[in-house]
Parts: structure tokens; C-alpha cells; sequence
RNA sequence: GCCGGGGUAGCUCAGUCGGCAGAGCAGCUCACUCGUAAUGAGCAGGCCAGGGGUUCGAGUCCCCUCCCCGGCUCCA
């Protein structure tokens, strides 16, 4: 009998083994079901085949699929079946790298004579994968040399290229060191589909779960796009069929909150071709919501202390030289207009005009910090693959500010901000945020070290206080500063990245902003862009989205729309109109001239119209309203008109 | 920008092999006057994204441009 060795669960019991006993035999010792749900298991935090032997003292986990990693092994060993799949399929292809990812999986390939996949293609796929899980073929690892494995993927050069790109700390697809692992497929008929992996996989194919082919599109080797293009399949891959269905029925609720969708449904903006790409136009509904968007914006930043001020839309080249913006942002600007000798570029930012602003007359220190505020429209020339309806455009207004401040106050005014940001996103209805700290780009960026670390320093003492959770993006601050970005999660579960606060010193210095201290000596301020909504184009989207159309009353284009039961009623449906109107709703009626009460009921809840008023013989006696609360689907009868005002008001307001 | 898929009435879409441009909804007119998600009848509505080409003949085939969609790359 083999050495006996000990081995620790994660419940904290321990069990004793023999030596090279597997992680499979060790789960079929804890328990059948267990044995029948194992996919894979992690021995001392790393994970394993269940068929590895143990020959030491460990702790084991055993991993079944219906877990974060285990899904991640599914989706991972679906990845390879659908490579095994296209193999066979179309003979000469070349697979290049297959990972797990949120709810699935890809590979990407490149097909012979360059080759590409079709819609039928995916069918034809997704049938072969079945055939191969039905086959029951066992993933069999083994390790080899770094030459023997170039060698077995002589014909597969993204393979070779994976294989010599290897480095002691890259760990993510290959095994480490001069050793690599690769996955066999043994199958009837011919040799064995061998992929090059680091594991773990499930034991053999039948044991995925359900799967569906998603999709194919274009994808640059390496994500680099001076690298070959490769075809790359997306799939879903779930651990039951529960909750595969559930994932696509999120993208299908996805799909109906789209805002483009209803954007168009609600007649609330267009992207007429005539503009040109990337380029909205509001129609009145949109545009309702918009004001109402930024009158509170307005308001509520004249409360905080904001200064206001307007700048235009074209700068000569010559601030954008100071700015910097010509030297790192030249290809995301409009093209230049010669005139009179001068060079003109569309703002493609705001932040040299506020500094115009606070350079216009010279600073005390009892000034700061200097808010200014403008609601400024500036125009980017996105790449036009990454167009995106309101989302992602070529022309938007930013809610933007500067803030100009000593470098003492720097926490405190980044406090303060924090502050208000979750205050403006919660009066929109968010409730969950999480917050990102950028810092310093390796490349392409210009300033002292001892000022970033001090102006990063102080992003982080700020967080810390605000009681936001968050995370660092190495390296993903902007050429000029650190930054916190805001991220928040919609209805349903999605995370956007939306407000942002991002320290400069860089643009001081370059535009050779002073202020007077205390001590009567010149000092360079330092300066805080900030942005809340982002873009108002983009924040309206995600608002729509969240919202699938349904916007509370307080934003919602029309609030009230009145339903006369017949001609003899429009006198009084006409008063209630006309009152609601009077105190500052938008209300209207809609007549008995046309349409049956059914058919305006319905079109009135498809418009998404918080509330339907419907008015009768026995409302016009009661001074009443039959009230269609958005929602609900009993109709509330005879509710005195002071009350529907009353209860309208308050959810206004209350901005509810 | 790159790869793939698209663009036909306001919207959603059909249009076969190259042979008269279609439907539903929306709109307008008339009738109906109705208590909660589609009353009926009728009438209009088209540079088939734009331009060029092939052809006796192009929505349909070819080329170019624009725009949209899904990804990749990018996002000051």
C-alpha cells in the first residue's frame, strides 16, 4: 500500500488517502452526489483534472459546474469541442485561442483562402458539437516539452506563435515554463483533436452543459490591429438549461430596453443619414426629457456653489497647441478650418475655455476653489465602428466643470464631489455604485512623478471616506491626470461607466495659471475636470434603458394623458387638462372623435404615460378621475381631481 | 479604422429565376359616441440609401460612396 497522505476540505475536515489516489476518486469518496456533479477540482487553490493523482498532504476542493468556476470550466471545455467542431467541419483551419468569458465562451479561427463563417455555418457547428458530446470523448491531458509541443502544432502557427511566446509569468493559456500541457480528444475514426491548454477541462464531453453558438465576427489576433483579423465564434455555455434559458432571456429584456428601439417608439431622438454618422437629433419628447435633465442639473449646481459660464463651439489651433490636445488627441478632432489666415478646430473638449475664464483676471487664494460650470457640446471624431445610438456619438454635451483649487484642498473639494455625483445619480433613480481609480499610463502621458503620486494619493484619501467600494485600473488615467470614474448598475444588473473626476496639473502649468497665496507669493493651482451625467446624450440612454422607456413622472415627456368617455365629456376632460397644465404638468387629452376608449387606453400605455386619466358621466358629476396608474392593472374609480393633483405633486417633486 | 451582416412606405417586414412596388400597423377621410390594451369602411402613402455600370429590361447582378447592425480596436 502506497504512503497514506492527508487531505484537508474545504469544511475544514480531513481525510486520509493513499498516495495517487485522484481528485475524482476523492470525490467519489466524499459522497455520490458529489461524485456525479465534480467537474474539476482545486488542489491547494490550483485547479485540476478530477483524473490528476495526489501524491502529497493537500487541501482539496472539489469544483462542480454549478459555480463561478465551474461554469468557467465548461465554457472552457465547450470552447474546445466547438474548435474540435470546426476542424472537422472545415478541414485546413487554423484555431488560435478559445477562453472562457462572462456567460460563455469564443475561439478564433482562420478558414482556408481566407474564408468565413455564415449564419448556416453556426448551425452546422453547433450540430456537429452535439455529435461530439454524444461521442463521450475523454479530455486527457499531458504534459510535453516545449519542443515536442511546437512540433505537434507544426501546421498550427497561432499555436507555435502562443507556444514561443510563453514566458515564465504568463500563466494563461499554457502551462508555465519549458513544460506545456495539452488536451486530447480521443474519438472513432480519427486521431485525436489536441488543443494546447492549461486546464483544467471536464472529464470527458458529455459532461458540458447546455450551449447555444451566438454569433461570429472579426477579432485582430492578440487584439492588435496590425495583426491578422480572425473569425471568432461566441457562445453561451451554461450549467443547466434553467439557466441557459435565463441568459437568454436577458438578452432578449436587453434587447426591448434598447435604446434605440424605443427611442425611435417613443419618438424621442433620430439619427437622420443627412446628419452624417454619430450625429442625434431631439425630437420633442427627447427633448422634454433632456430639459428636464438639465434644468435640474442647473439648478442643483448653482446650489453647490457653481459658477456659470458659456464658451464656443471653435477655437483657433493655437489653444489647442497650448492645451496639448493637438499633440495627443489630433485624430479625435474634427478636421481644421482655414480662415483669415487662422486655423479653427470644433472643441472637442471645454476645459481651455474654463481656463481662459479663470486666467481673465488674477486669482486670490480667498477665491478658491473656483467652480465654473457650463453645460458645454463638443465634438469628437470617433472611429465610426464605435458608433453607438446615443451612447456612443460624435457630438454631445458634457455637464462640465473645472474646478480650480490649492493643493491643500484637493481631498476636501474631491469629498465634496463624491458627494454630490451620488446625489445627482441617485435623484435619477441609481441605487448601486462602485467606483474606479485610474491611474498613470505607461506611455503617452506627461507631468512629474511626485505630482501624480500626490494628486493619486489624494484620489484614494477621498474614496476612502466616501464609503464607495472600488477598484484600480492601472495605467488607464488620461495623458494628464488620475482619475475616479463612477460606475453604476442599472435595472437589470448592467454596469456603465459614467461620471468622472480627474485631477490635471498638467493643463495649469501649460496655460500658466497663478493665484496670489496668503503669503502674497504666485502658486499654480491645481485643476479638477469633472463631469457627472458624462454626456448627456449618453446618460439620457442609459436612463432610457434602465427606465425601458417607462421614465418616472418627473422626467417623463407627457404625465398625463386624458381619456374623455365621449364627446359630452371633452368639456370637463378639457377643465382637468387645463388645471394639470395651470399647476406644471404635462398633461393632454385625447378626444372621443376617433378612437374607441380601448384603443386610446392602449395607445396611451404603449406611449408609457406615468398616468391615464379616463372621465365619464360619474367623474363630471363627482369632480372625479378614473386613474390607470402605469403598472398596475386596475384602474382606480371616482378619485377625487384634488387628490390625482395632490398625489401627482408629491411624485414630482419627490422626484419618486 | 478593420471583419462580417444589412438599408424596400412614418414603423415592422415580404418581394421567387432580372419582367407592372406589396402587407400589417401608423396617418388621413367618413360613419360610430363608447367606462379601461386594437370599431368599421374608404383614401392616400415609394428617387427600393445615393451614384455609376451590365442588360431589351435592375428593388433583384457588378463597382463606388453614405448610413445602420454585431464584434475587434479605440474612448482625452
Amino acid at each position: 500500500m502506497a504512503d497514506p497522505i492527508t487531505i484537508k476540505l474545504p469544511d475544514g475536515s480531513e481525510r486520509e488517502y493513499s498516495s495517487g489516489t485522484t481528485l475524482g476518486e476523492i470525490a467519489a469518496s466524499i459522497g455520490k452526489g458529489l461524485a456525479k456533479a465534480a467537474i474539476a477540482a482545486k488542489v491547494d487553490g490550483e485547479r485540476a483534472d478530477l483524473e490528476r493523482p495526489i501524491d502529497h498532504d493537500a487541501s482539496v476542493a472539489i469544483i462542480t459546474a454549478d459555480s463561478d468556476e465551474g461554469r468557467e470550466v465548461l465554457r472552457h471545455s465547450t470552447a474546445h469541442v466547438m474548435a474540435q467542431a470546426v476542424t472537422d467541419l472545415f478541414p485546413g483551419a487554423k484555431y488560435a485561442i478559445g477562453p472562457a468569458i462572462e456567460d460563455g465562451f469564443y475561439y478564433d479561427f482562420e478558414l482556408p483562402d481566407g474564408a468565413h463563417f455564415n449564419e448556416d455555418d453556426l448551425e452546422r457547428i453547433e450540430a456537429r458539437m452535439r455529435e461530439i458530446v454524444q461521442a463521450d470523448q475523454p479530455f486527457e491531458r499531458e504534459e510535453v516539452e516545449r519542443d515536442a509541443g511546437l512540433a505537434l502544432f507544426a501546421d498550427q502557427p497561432y499555436k507555435v506563435e502562443i507556444i514561443e511566446r510563453v514566458e515564465p509569468d504568463d500563466s494563461t493559456e499554457v502551462g508555465e515554463g519549458e513544460v506545456i500541457s495539452v488536451y486530447r480528444n480521443p474519438r472513432d475514426g480519427a486521431d485525436p483533436f489536441v488543443d494546447l491548454c492549461r486546464g483544467p477541462h471536464v472529464p470527458s464531453t458529455k459532461r458540458l452543459g447546455p450551449f447555444k453558438l451566438m454569433k461570429v465576427a472579426g477579432a485582430y489576433w492578440r487584439g492588435d490591429e496590425r495583426r491578422p483579423m480572425l473569425q471568432r465564434i461566441y457562445g453561451t455555455a451554461w450549467d443547466s438549461k434553467a439557466a441557459l434559458a435565463d441568459h437568454l432571456h436577458r438578452l432578449e429584456e436587453a434587447e426591448r430596453r434598447d435604446h434605440r428601439k424605443i427611442g425611435t417608439e417613443l419618438d424621442l431622438f433620430s439619427f437622420p443619414d443627412e446628419l452624417g454618422a454619430g450625429l442625434a437629433i431631439w425630437h420633442p419628447n427627447g427633448a422634454i426629457v433632456r430639459r428636464v435633465m438639465e434644468d435640474f442639473s442647473r439648478a442643483e449646481h448653482e446650489r453647490a456653489g457653481y459658477d456659470f459660464v458659456f464658451s464656443p463651439h471653435i477655437a483657433r489651433s493655437t489653444l489647442w497647441e497650448t492645451s496639448g490636445h493637438l499633440d495627443f488627441y489630433a485624430d479625435g478632432m474634427y478636421p481644421p478650418m482655414e480662415l483669415e489666415g487662422a486655423t479653427y478646430y470644433p472643441k472637442p473638449m471645454n476645459c481651455p475655455f474654463h481656463i481662459l475664464v479663470y486666467r481673465s483676471h488674477l486669482r486670490s487664494y480667498r477665491e478658491l476653489p473656483v467652480r465654473l460650470f457650463e453645460l458645454g457640446t463638443v465634438y469628437r471624431f470617433e472611429r465610426s465602428g464605435v458608433l453607438h445610438g446615443l451612447l456612443r456619438v460624435r457630438g454631445m454635451t458634457q455637464d462640465d466643470s473645472h474646478i480650480f483649487c490649492e493643493p491643500t484642498q484637493i481631498v476636501d473639494v474631491l469629498r465634496e464631489l463624491l458627494d454630490f455625483v451620488l446625489f445627482i445619480l441617485r435623484a435619477f433613480g441609481f441605487t448601486e455604485f462602485e467606483a474606479e481609480i485610474s491611474t498613470r499610463p505607461k506611455e503617452k502621458s506627461i507631468g512629474a512623478d511626485a505630482d501624480w503620486e500626490m494628486a493619486t494619493q489624494a484620489l484614494f484619501d477621498a474614496i476612502e471616506g466616501s464609503g464607495l467600494s472600488y477598484e484600480v485600473a492601472e495605467g488607464e488615467g488620461a495623458f494628464y491626470g488620475p482619475k475616479i470614474d463612477i460606475h453604476l448598475r442599472d435595472a437589470i444588473g448592467r454596469r456603465w461607466q459614467l461620471s468622472t473626476l480627474q485631477v490635471d496639473f498638467q493643463e495649469p502649468q501649460r496655460f500658466e495659471l497663478e493665484y496670489v497665496g496668503a503669503d502674497n507669493e504666485r502658486h499654480q493651482p491645481i485643476m479638477i475636470h469633472r463631469a457627472l451625467f458624462g454626456s448627456i446624450e449618453r446618460f439620457f440612454a442609459i436612463l432610457v434603458e434602465h427606465y425601458a422607456g417607462a421614465l418616472p413622472s418627473w422626467l417623463a415627456p407627457k404625465q398625463v394623458t386624458v381619456l374623455p368617455v365621449a364627446d359630452r365629456h371633452d368639456a370637463y376632460a378639457f377643465r382637468i387638462v387645463d388645471r394639470l397644465n395651470a399647476e406644471g404638468f404635462r398633461a393632454e387629452l385625447v378626444d372621443a372623435a376617433a378612437d374607441s376608449l380601448g384603443a386610446r387606453v392602449r395607445r396611451a400605455k404603449q406611449e408609457k404615460v406615468p398616468y391615464v386619466l379616463v372621465v365619464g358621466d360619474e367623474d363630471a358629476d363627482a369632480g372625479s378621475v378614473g386613474v390607470n396608474a402605469r403598472g398596475s392593472d386596475k384602474p382606480e374609480r371616482g378619485v377625487p381631481v384634488d387628490d390625482f393633483v395632490a398625489r401627482l405633486a408629491a411624485e414630482v417633486t419627490e422626484r419618486a
